[in-house]
DNA sequence: ACCTGAACACCGTTCAAGT
DNA sequence: ACCTGAACACCGTTCAAGT
């Protein structure tokens, strides 16, 4: 306790009424992004919320299943793309957003081939890049190529980041080469994407 | 102990003449294959192999250094492409070796994300691609946006999987699509990169 | 309904001690 | 040089018992 004057200056060292799924979700996504997924135990984020580990388990159901929902909620964070532009800015701009929050929370990456994925956040993605490539033959296909890009993408960015940078005779920036290669890729999938397009 | 008749007709429980590094890898890519990452532990590999969990010890410092190795071990399955043909050819035999090692040793993927992967096998792959882009202008610009398809649509696939087969109306095999999908994304890059060739 | 306390069956890692 | 045995500090999960 820091030495505060009142009571009332200082919030309550836990979550006021108790607690509840969407607090234990948001306590998780903390842990996960200053611990990382291998240091993250429910007891962690139990002592954090100031609560034993079994309370945990009157949430959730498992270890995985909170990760699940960590995954989804972050997830959500990937604003939609206005929509105005033409399919090809609007493609490029839901890439970047996914890309940008696989980033910011390393630790989703991992999870992503090992957890199912379906949450509400995730389907509200897929939906809304599905609605960009309406104009093409087979709209899923084109979302999954883009996705699958930026999924690589991220993976080796974060790969490289633990290989003390490999043999990079090159003085730039590794996260600056990152972006560069990243939009080259984009560019010629796009590019072949375009070729496709009927009418 | 089965009931064999002698001793000559059955190998040794454990390594005859004690373990090695290598022996130690190749259980544990065998366990790997056999219960996935989760259930992986230095433990049951230990058991075995016949021997204490202490034991591991002298042939590597911590359990991803030996995860580190049963990477590169299996990564050392993808043949290199034999190179006679064009190049669009031998990247495809390239990136199509790569997505079936990552496909047949799914523990090997949120390990890429996770650890370094710098070892010779991971080296000799990258070398072989990158002689097959050196027509272009930034070989490891090629190389890195094929390798991202491959990983990316790999970690889609083996979430698909989990998610039971998530909303499929489809009557195809998911395997089956997501080949298709795989030789779609391929080919749209690919155009993408022969557009962007020098000379 | 919600949480505690304590237990169970595991972990990775270390390290004296043996051979 | 190589391995055992035992310990240490953790895990996820369960579940009676409390309130």
């Amino acid at each position: 306790m820091p030495s505060s004057s009142s009571v009332w200056l200082t919030p309550p060292a836990t979550a006021s009424p108790g607690l509840s799924r969407a607090a234990l979700v948001r306590a998780a996504v903390t842990r996960l992004d200053a611990d990382g997924l291998d240091r993250f135990s429910m007891r962690r984020v139990a002592a954090d919320l100031g609560v034993t580990v079994g309370a945990l388990y009157w949430y959730v159901a498992t270890k995985d299943e909170l990760l699940e929902l960590a995954l989804d909620d972050v997830l959500g964070e990937a604003e939609h793309a206005p929509g105005a532009r033409d399919w090809r800015a609007a493609l490029v701009g839901h890439a970047s957003a996914l890309r940008a929050v696989l980033l910011r929370h390393p630790w989703a990456l991992p999870l992503l081939s090992r957890l199912p994925n379906i949450g509400p956040n995730a389907m509200r993605l897929a939906d809304a890049a599905l609605a960009i490539a309406a104009g093409f033959s087979d709209p899923p296909a084109v979302v999954a190529a883009l996705h699958d890009q930026v999924v690589g993408a991220v993976v080796a960015q974060a790969g490289a980041e633990r290989g003390l940078a490999a043999p990079s005779r090159t003085a730039t920036d590794p996260a600056e080469r990152a972006d560069r290669r990243f939009a080259f890729a984009l560019d010629c999938l796009l590019d072949g994407l375009a070729a496709r397009l009927p009418d």
